[in-house]
Formats: C-alpha cells, structure tokens, sequence
RNA sequence: GGGGAGGUACCAGAGCGGUCAAAUGGGACAGACUGUAAAUCUGUUGGCUUCGCCUUCGGAGGUUCGAAUCCUCCUCUCCCCA
C-alpha cells in the first residue's frame, strides 16, 4: 500500500491523493459507506459501485465476529468474496462497540469483555485477537484496538484511558507484525488517535502515534457529542502532528459540512452511518441542504428528488412518491434515500477533490458549508 | 313484527357517579440521529388571554353538591328470530 499526494492546497491543509491497496486505488478525500455487518444497510453493492462511487467501504470486526462468525468468514475466503464486493475494505477494530455498548462489556488491562448484544454471550476481545480476527475478515485496512471515550469525559479517565489505548496499540502492532494475511493480498494496520477533548492528550497521542510511522493514522474519539468546534480544534491539532504523507482518517465524521472542514484541516478519509441511518430515517442531504421527507410540504412536489443529484434515483423518482414510501414504511423508501446520500457524499468529497487540484477548495469549501447546512 | 347489543377525540377502543379534556393502539404532524444493538427513538395531537378557564363522550330533557357514567323520550347502527 502506497499514499501519494497528487496536490497541496495553498490556503488550506488540504490535499488530494491516490491511496493504493491491492483492490484498487482510492482517491482522496474520501468518504467510506459503513457497512457493519458486511452490508451497506438498504444498498446493492452494484449500486454502491457504478451509481454511488464508492471507493472503499467499511466492516466491523465486533458485529462480523459474532454473525456470520470466523469459520463462515474464513470458508468464504475473506469479507470481499463472501459479499462479493472487489473494491477496498476497511475493518473497525470494535474499539467504537466498546464505547456504545458500554453498558454490556468491561474494560480491562488485557482487553475487554463483551456481553453479545444479540444472545448475551460472553467473548473478550485483546490487541492481540482482534489483528487476528481482523486478519480473518480480511480488509484491506485493519484498525488498531481502542477505547473511544466517551463525551464529556473528565481528564484524569481520558489520561487514564489514552495510556490504555497505546499499550494496546503497542500490542496491536508487535501482534499484526507478526502475523501474515491470510488471502494473498496485504493489510495495514491504522493506529488510533485518542485524547478526548483535551490538547496536551491529543498532543501526546499524536506525536506517539507519528513514530510508529504506519501506511495511515486516524483520529478517534471525536463526533461523540463535545461541541463542533471542540471537534475541529482538535483535528487541527493533530492534522498538524501526524505524518503529512500519510493519510489521516478522522473516524465517524460526519455531517456534509463536518467533512468538508476535515478536509480543510488535512483529513483525508471519513466515515459515518449518517448518510446511511439518516436516510433510513427520512433525511435527505443534498448540496441545497437537508430535507425530512416526511414532511408534510413534499407530498404533492412531483419534482425530481434532487435536481442536481448524480444519481439515478434522484431523477426517477418525485419528492411526493418518495414522501409516500416513507409514511407507508415501504422499504424502497429507505433504499431510495440511502442511494442518494451515498453518491451525494461520494459527489461532495469528489467535488472537494476537484477543487483542491484546481486551487480554489477554500472559496469553494466555505460557499458549500453553508449551502449543504441550511434546512429545507 | 319480536328479542338483544350498542352509538366516546381523525380511526379503533377503554372508561360505567367525583382523582376525565377522557387509558391504550393506530393515524396525522414535528423533532432527533456523527468509527450502526437503529427500516429506530422522542414529542405533540378540542379551544383559549395555558400554573387557569371554556366547550366536549349520538340529540333533548331530568336526578344529583357533582354525569361520558344513573333515569325518560327521541334518533341512528349492528345482530338474532319471524
């Protein structure tokens, strides 16, 4: 796996760049479709590939680990085969599940111990075994094991659970090292950034994570409910300590214009449910703005979904039949909406790439933040 | 013609003398959702000058300090028998 940066904005920390793995190339920024269970909930992997765009989409070791389960995910020779997608995988380590799902797992040294939220069974997780189970799942880009902090969070658990997170992180790295890919193609291993909201522990956990100089570094932690631009202070921050020719992965952003301001201060991949759940939930994100389809104003609006959208569904079908499949529950509905804001987000950070080549992002950044954040 | 059951808010349907502007569903309307335990969750749903007041439980009277609840008549619906 390779990073090359193609360009360099002159106003902005900005840059575009081609990320290469053995299933393709991915061009940067990037959004990836999270994809959980091995399945970008309500969407065709056809479409997510010639109508949506996506580059690479993402998996997560806790959920696959417990369904389908390690002896289905390795007969089926890896996450690409057994759900036919060719295309770039990235695995979640479940540090995010160990945050999430506080309430039904323990945080130890060795790792952690997790009550299955689907039969109550209890597994532990360690540095050690999730690079195996990651290994198993077979993504392209496995991530190191984390605790995400929650928000608020005070400063001594932060301190207290940062240092966690590099001792397993250290683990995770000796381990992963150590072991080969199963399925004949490589895999990196991205560490995670963590700290919470507090800049010394940013600070520190940037620089650790920048001397393990990995193919890619992420930022974790954040979009957990602190302020938004607690969020951007402290992308800044660590945008500026780790490594500028490699990329950096600001993990579970966000909203249209969070990803654009990422991309302004030097992220250049980005992952969220929302344009997945939201849309499972009536929203739609568009460059307009957003919309709640179930409102009462679209319902005789005979119009295209979005005028301006790249996607098929956006001139098949009206705002008023899609307004009506969401109050009747029908499940088009939800595909229909999860389409859309797929490729609307594939459109937005391939917009943001374009014009981070051609020298105008910030101008165009700023225009767009607004536009994408107004309510329809 | 005879016998029986019943008419409650947008719909269905509880309530059967005061704690009822009226349970519960559904529908309608609005909001939330950020490395997915989510096709989920929350709120509102008679009116108003909204810590209170006014008008509501088929219609009209009546009993009572007090009625959606009891009585009388009217009216409408459904079921059974002829």
């Amino acid at each position: 796996m390779s990073y090359t940066i193609i360009s360099n904005d002159s106003q902005s920390a900005a840059r575009a760049g081609i990320l290469s793995t053995d299933h393709g190339q991915i061009e940067t920024p990037v959004f990836m479709p999270v994809g959980t269970a091995g399945t970008v909930k309500a969407v065709y992997h056809r479409d997510l590939e010639s109508d949506i765009k996506a580059r690479i989409i993402l998996g997560n070791t806790y959920h696959l680990y417990l369904r389908p389960g390690l002896e289905i995910l390795k007969g089926a020779g890896g996450i690409h085969k057994f759900s036919s997608w060719n295309k770039p995988v990235l695995t979640d380590s479940g540090g995010y599940q160990v945050y999430s799902l506080s309430d039904t797992r323990k945080l130890r040294e060795d790792g952690v111990v997790f009550r299955s939220h689907i039969d109550g069974s209890k597994h532990v997780f360690t540095p050690e075994s999730v690079m195996d189970i990651q290994r198993i799942i077979g993504g392209d880009i496995m991530m190191a094991f984390d605790e995400c902090t929650p928000f608020p969070c005070d400063y001594n658990y932060a301190e207290k659970s940062l240092k966690l997170t590099h001792r397993w992180l250290d683990r995770c790295i000796k381990h992963f090292d150590a072991q080969d890919p199963l399925y004949g193609y490589h895999q990196k291993l991205f560490p995670i950034v963590q700290g919470s909201v507090y800049r010394d522990l940013r600070t520190q956990s940037a620089e650790t994570i920048a001397e393990y100089n990995r193919e890619g570094n992420a930022i974790g932690g954040l979009s957990v409910g602190e302020p938004t631009e607690v969020m951007y202070e402290m992308t800044e921050l660590v945008c500026g300590i780790l490594p500028q020719d490699k990329p950096r992965y600001l993990m579970g952003v966000g909203t249209p214009a969070n990803i654009l301001e990422g991309i302004a201060l030097g992220v250049d991949m980005f992952d969220c449910v929302m344009p997945t759940r939201n849309a499972r939930n009536g929203m739609l994100f568009t460059q307009n703005g957003i919309l709640n389809m179930r409102n009462e104003k679209w319902k005789d609006d005979f119009g295209p979904i979005d005028e301006a959208g790249t996607s098929f569904v956006d001139h098949q079908y009206s705002k008023a039949y899609l307004r009506h499949l969401f109050i009747s529950k029908e499940i088009l509905g939800a595909m229909i909406a999860s389409e859309h804001n797929l490729a609307f987000y594939l459109w937005l950070v391939d917009e943001a790439r374009k014009h981070i080549i051609e020298g105008d992002y910030l101008q165009w950044k700023n225009n767009m933040v607004k536009q994408v954040s107004q309510r329809l």
